[in-house]
DNA sequence: GCCAACGTTGGC
DNA sequence: GCCAACGTTGGC
């Protein structure tokens, strides 16, 4: 079971999206980098779904529902989406200021590597998120 | 709207 | 293979 970080603009791809289409397609992503990182995720590996752009911070939890096959949106290139279904939604957002202020996290690929848009988390990263968020 | 960081492209 | 120019992401 791995962890994994997702960006997405919530004006493009929101919550409320995954929500109302109940399992999604992650698709689009035209970065190396990241689509290596779709391809190494495994069916149920979790997801933190998180919104850049205004007020950027985590929304919630989501899991790989069908893993990588190749993105038909794309006109040319060799690309992947995998298939997302929501978890649960956190009672707040966990903004990416509270985030940079923990020295805890100061190596997330998120602080160090900012454009990176599907990243790996590790489990105690991600254990320290879900205390943040009260879970 | 600005800018830093990073990736990509293309000339040499 | 190097590097300048350019494009994109994403925080502020």
């Amino acid at each position: 079971m791995q962890y994994w970080l997702v960006k997405t603009e919530p004006e493009t791809f929101s919550w409320e999206t995954l929500i109302s289409e109940g399992c999604s397609h992650w698709d689009g992503v035209r970065n190396y980098q990241a689509r290596n990182n779709l391809r190494a995720m495994k069916k149920d590996d979790v997801l933190l779904f998180y919104y850049s752009g205004k007020n950027p911070g985590i929304v919630g939890l989501a899991k790989v529902f069908k893993e990588h096959y190749p993105d038909t949106t794309a006109k040319e290139g060799d690309w992947s989406v995998v298939d997302v279904v929501p978890i649960r939604k956190f009672n707040r957002l966990i903004l990416l200021q509270e985030i940079k202020n923990l020295p805890e996290l100061e190596n997330m690929a998120l602080v160090k590597n900012t454009r990176l848009s599907v990243q790996p988390v590790t489990i105690a990263e991600y254990k320290i998120i879900l205390h943040l968020a009260d879970l």
